[in-house]
DNA sequence: CGGGACGTTGACGCCCGTCAAGACATGTGG
DNA sequence: CCACATGTCTTGACGGGCGTCAACGTCCCG
C-alpha cells in the first residue's frame, strides 16, 4: 500500500516536465539562475520575503516551522525535482525556512517572471497545482502520523519511505538503504527526539529487522516485520524477508 | 500574531465568491443542487469515487483520516464557506473522510460540471487553487502542534482558534465560546484522548484561566494566560483580562 | 593526533494513554 | 411525567512510553 508521500517522490522535476511545451521549457531555463548550498546552511527564511521560487537539482533539503524557543518541526524533506518557495499569499513571504541537509544544487526563478510565465502557459500553472495538492494531502497523511502513531511506527514507516524513494518505481526491495539527514533531523521530522530514534533503531537491530552499518546506511532485513510496525499491526516477527 | 489557519476562517464562501464574475456564480447555482446531513452522519466516505464537490452552507464538519484498527486523525474543522472534497488525483478518489459534527448543509457540484466550469472562468480555478494553498500552511501549522507541542499548549491554542474565528475580524475577546464538537473529536484533532481533553480543561478552570458552564461553551477568563500557553511560554498567570 | 559533531546507551521521572467508575444530560417509550 | 437507556463528560488510579539529562563511544576532518 503505497503511501501518497512515496507516488508523490516518483515523479522528478524532468517528468515533470516533460507534460510541458519545449517552448516553456526553454523559456523556464532562461529566467532562471542557478544556486547551490552547503549541507546545513539555510536555503530559505520563514518571513523574509518571497523573492525566488527553486526547484531542488541535486541534494536534498528540509522545510521546517520553528517555535520561538527553538522547537522545530520538519514538514518535509525535499529531493531532486521538488519545488520551493512556492506561495501563493498576497504578502509574499516564505511561510517556513528550509535548509540544506546534503549539498544542494538548486534553479531559482524570480517570482514576477515566473507569474508572469504562468498566464502564459496554463499547464505549468497545472502542474504548480498538482504540486500543492500533492503536498496537501501528503501533509495529511503526515499529521495522523504525529497524532496517533507511536514512534516505532513513525521509524518504520520512515524506513520504508527512504527505501522506497531509492528503490524508484522499480519496487525491488533495497538492501542497503541511504539515510543522509542526522538523527535530529529524523527526530524534528517525526515528532520525537534523537535519542528516542536512536534507541528505536536499537531495538530494530537487537530484534533483527534492520542492520546497522556505515553511518548513513541502514540494511533492512526483515520486510514483513518492518511493514507490518509501519502498518500499525502488532506484528509477529518470525520469518525474514518474505 | 494570528495564525495562518484564523485568515482562512475569516473569508467565506460569500466572500470569496464576492471576487467573481457574477455569471460564474449564477452559473455556479445552476449546476449546483443541495443537501443536508444530521450531525454526527457521514458525509463522504475515503476512497470512495469522488463524484461530487461541496461547499459547506450551515454548520460544521470534521475532516479526518483512519488508521485500519481505528485510530482518527481530524485533520480539519470546517465551517462555512469551505469547501469538500477538492482533489486533483487523476484516480479520483476522496482522500479523506468527512462526517457533520453539527447539522450541516451543503451545496454540492458534480466534478465534472465543475471542472468544465473552470476551463471558462479562470477566476474559479484561483480561488481554488488558493483555498488549497491556505489549507497546506495550516497543515504544516498543525504538524508543528501535533509534534512539537505539550497537550497545554495544543487545548489553549484550540480555544484561542475558536475564540478569534466567533470574534470574526472585529478583534473583540469573545467572553463565551461555543465549542459544538465532542471532546473526542477535539482529541482526535489534537492527536489525544477526550480524558485529557477533559483533564486540561479542569486544569485550565482551577487555574482561573476558563469557566465550564453548559454543554458545549466554555468562558474564557484569562486571555493573557491562555495566549502565553498557545505560544508555548512558560506563564505568569497573574493578571486577569490584559 | 586532537577536537568537534554526531550517535549510543543508561538512569530517571513525568506526562499522558488506558481502564474503570461515576455524574450528568438528553432522548425514548410507557 | 417518570423510568430507563444511551451518549458524553469528569475524575481517579495506574503504568508505560518517551522526553530529558548525562556520560561515553565513534567517526570525520583539519
Amino acid at each position: 500500500m503505497p503511501t501518497a508521500t512515496e507516488q508523490k517522490s516518483i515523479s522528478t522535476l524532468s517528468q515533470r516536465l516533460g507534460a510541458l511545451d519545449d517552448k516553456v521549457v526553454s523559456r523556464l531555463n532562461e529566467i532562471s539562475h542557478s544556486v547551490s548550498s552547503l549541507a546545513g546552511r539555510s536555503i530559505i527564511i520563514e518571513g523574509d520575503p518571497a523573492i525566488s521560487v527553486f526547484s531542488l537539482q541535486h541534494g536534498i533539503a528540509s522545510v521546517f516551522k520553528l517555535l520561538p524557543d527553538g522547537r522545530r518541526q520538519i514538514t518535509g524533506f525535499l529531493y531532486p525535482g521538488d519545488f520551493l518557495g512556492v506561495t501563493f499569499n498576497m504578502d509574499a513571504e516564505y511561510g517556513y525556512g528550509a535548509e540544506a541537509v546534503t549539498h544542494c544544487t538548486l534553479r531559482a526563478w524570480p517570482r514576477p517572471a515566473l507569474e508572469h510565465l504562468f498566464d502564459e502557459a496554463p499547464g505549468l500553472r497545472r502542474l504548480f497545482l498538482a504540486k500543492i495538492a500533492d503536498e496537501l494531502t501528503e501533509a495529511q497523511d503526515r499529521m495522523l502520523m504525529l497524532g496517533h502513531r507511536s514512534i516505532e511506527e513513525r521509524v518504520a514507516a520512515f524506513l520504508l519511505t527512504m527505501a522506497r524513494r531509492q528503490a524508484g518505481a522499480t519496487g525491488i526491495r533495497i538492501e542497503i538503504v541511504d539515510i543522509p539527514m542526522r538523527w535530529a533531523d529524523i527526530a524534528d521530522y517525526l515528532g520525537t527526539t534523537a535519542e528516542t530514534v536512536s534507541r528505536t533503531l536499537s531495538a530494530f537491530r537487537d530484534r533483527g529487522i534492520v542492520r546497522t552499518g556505515k553511518r548513513g546506511e541502514i540494511g533492512i532485513l526483515n520486510w514483513p516485520a518492518l511493514e507490518a510496525h509501519a502498518a500499525g499491526v502488532k506484528a509477529q516477527e518470525g520469518e525474514i524477508n518474505r
